[in-house]
Parts: structure tokens; C-alpha cells; sequence
DNA sequence: ATAAACCCTAGATAATACTCTAGGGAAAGC
DNA sequence: GCTTTCCCTAGAGTATTATCTAGGGTTTAT
């Protein structure tokens, strides 16, 4: 059982186009071709495909990602590189994992504002004070609504 | 007190070449110019500008923070369209966050079999079903190794 | 045997977010 | 006053990832 460019496009939820961009990258050396030039994936292709996706929607660049791949291809001997790559990755994942809760915190902190009853008059007050600042500073005053010296 | 943009380049942790590329993208329209053109950050504007780092660092694009940017620079009005852009990228993150997560849990088990003490043998029996699988349909094998059939 | 749906490559184009260069003026220290 | 360091703009260049086009062959169904 193989599958189509198209078929393996359907499963994986990755483009025709991004498929094939991958190859030319050097991601997907596994792939052989049919007698006419036609790629033709297997499930074990699915399964590394799988694993592309999981390094690439966490943030990993292509070149890496050819790393581990070429790895792979490699064989059994690789081992203790790949186990470097995906550590370092899975390092730089939880920071980035790490920053972005904290981002959220802050956002959240500002739809809270948002969403108080008393928020017209919590936004008024951030602007009368920036607006203040940029007059004790000498500066032209960027803001709109001023109604409030 | 104001300060260059040499001085906010380091507080915020962009570079001078980022924070100009931002004015020209319109996301500092709150910062004012001296008299001789230079840019004056006050305290505020840095206040902004953090936020603006919260939401690109979660992924938002700068089309859309230039317009939550616009939003803040017309006041209080806007408060409703603001909470609107904040609460669609919250949820946004919030899925990005799972699918990380997800992603990170696959990551992990990759790791977990790379650091057994029979990683070689599971390695090696995950080629050889790969090569084996290419073998019965008839296609070419692209592993290196395969010293058993 | 012909239309419709697929497949291929090479290379152009796009979107996004910077990053740098050239050319020129301003400010601060000595 | 002069050197160093800073600031400015406009526009060119880069990096990354993805998408599309042109030109051409293949497969499937009717």
C-alpha cells in the first residue's frame, strides 16, 4: 500500500506544494519514485512526516529538521546526535513555552481591564497620564482624546 | 525624563533597526520627535511598546497590532473593537499552546527512546521495517543501512 | 481516443519580518 | 575644532517558508 502525493497532502494537512518544497529541501530523502518519476510515500514516510510536523509546528528551522531526517537515514549510529538535536529543541521549546504563558498572563491582564465595568474610566486615566507625560516632557501629544488637560 | 533609541533598544530588547522598522510599519505612533527629528520614548510609550512585544512574541501579525496600536491611540472609544483583536489572539495562543504541548509530548517520546538502554535494537527494528515495507512494494531503498533483510 | 484529473520540474513570486547601506546631520567629550 | 558616537531617512538586501506558473508527461474513465 503507498500513497499519492496528493493522499499523503490529505492525511498530513500539509499543502501539494509544501510537500514538494520540503523535498527539494532535503526533508524527505525517504520518498522513492515510481517508474514515471511519481513519488510514492509509504506509512512508515507518513510516520517521519509526522515527526517533521511535530519539529516544524515547534518552531524548528528546515535546515535542523534535514539534520535529523539525514539522520535517520543514517541508521542506528545517530543516536546520541539525534538525541542532542531533539534535546536542544525540546530545551528551546519549553522556554519559548515558558514565554508565551507569560505573554498570556498579560494579555489576559489586559482584557480583565477591558472587561471591567469601570473600564472607560480605567482606558481614560492610562491616556490622561500619557498625555500628561508627553506635555511635562515638551513633546507634541499623540493622542486623540484629550477632553482632560 | 525621555529617552534615545539607543536607550529603549536596550530596555525593550529590539534592535534600533527593529524599532524603526516598527514606526515605519506604524505601530509607534505615540512616540514624538525632538526638534531636530530624533525620536523621545517617554515611560508610556515604553508601556506600549512592551505590549506590542507581548503580542508579537504570541504570534500576532503587525498588521493587527497596528491596529489594537490605533485603537489605543483614539481612546476610550475603542475599548469594545480592543477587547474584540485581544480576545480572538487569546484564543488563538491558547490553541497554539495545546498543539506545542501535543508536539512536546511526541518530542519526549522520541527522547525516551533514544535514551533507553536497548535504543539501538529499537532503532534498528524501525529501519528495518522501513526498508522492509519499501522492499514489498517494489521500491527503491534509501536506508543506509539495512545489513539484515 | 479524448477529456479530466494527476503527476513532474524549474523557476518566479509572495508574505513576513527584519537588517543593512548610503548619505547626511547633530551632540558630546576633549 | 575635531573626533567619536549618535540620530535620521529612503531604499536595498536577506532569510525563511510557502505558493504559484509554465510547460510537459501520465492515468483513468467514458
Amino acid at each position: 500500500m503507498t500513497y499519492s502525493i496528493k493522499e499523503v497532502s490529505e492525511k498530513v494537512g500539509l499543502s501539494i506544494y509544501t510537500l514538494r518544497f520540503y523535498d527539494k529541501q532535503g526533508l524527505l530523502p525517504f520518498v522513492a519514485r515510481n517508474q514515471v518519476g511519481y513519488r510514492e510515500f509509504t506509512d512508515g514516510d507518513l510516520n517521519i512526516i509526522h515527526t517533521i510536523c511535530c519539529l516544524k509546528d515547534t518552531g524548528m528551522k528546515i535546515n535542523d529538521i534535514r539534520e535529523y531526517v539525514n539522520d535517520i537515514m543514517a541508521g542506528p549510529t545517530t543516536i546520541a546526535h539525534r538525541q542532542q538535536l531533539l534535546s536542544e529543541h525540546r530545551a528551546e521549546v519549553l522556554t519559548k513555552q515558558q514565554k508565551i504563558a507569560d505573554n498570556l498572563r498579560e494579555i489576559d491582564y489586559k482584557l480583565e481591564m477591558y472587561e471591567a465595568d469601570d473600564s472607560f474610566e480605567q482606558v481614560s486615566r492610562e491616556i490622561q497620564f500619557a498625555s500628561r507625560e508627553k506635555e511635562q516632557n515638551h513633546l507634541e501629544n499623540p493622542y486623540k482624546i484629550t477632553n482632560k488637560s
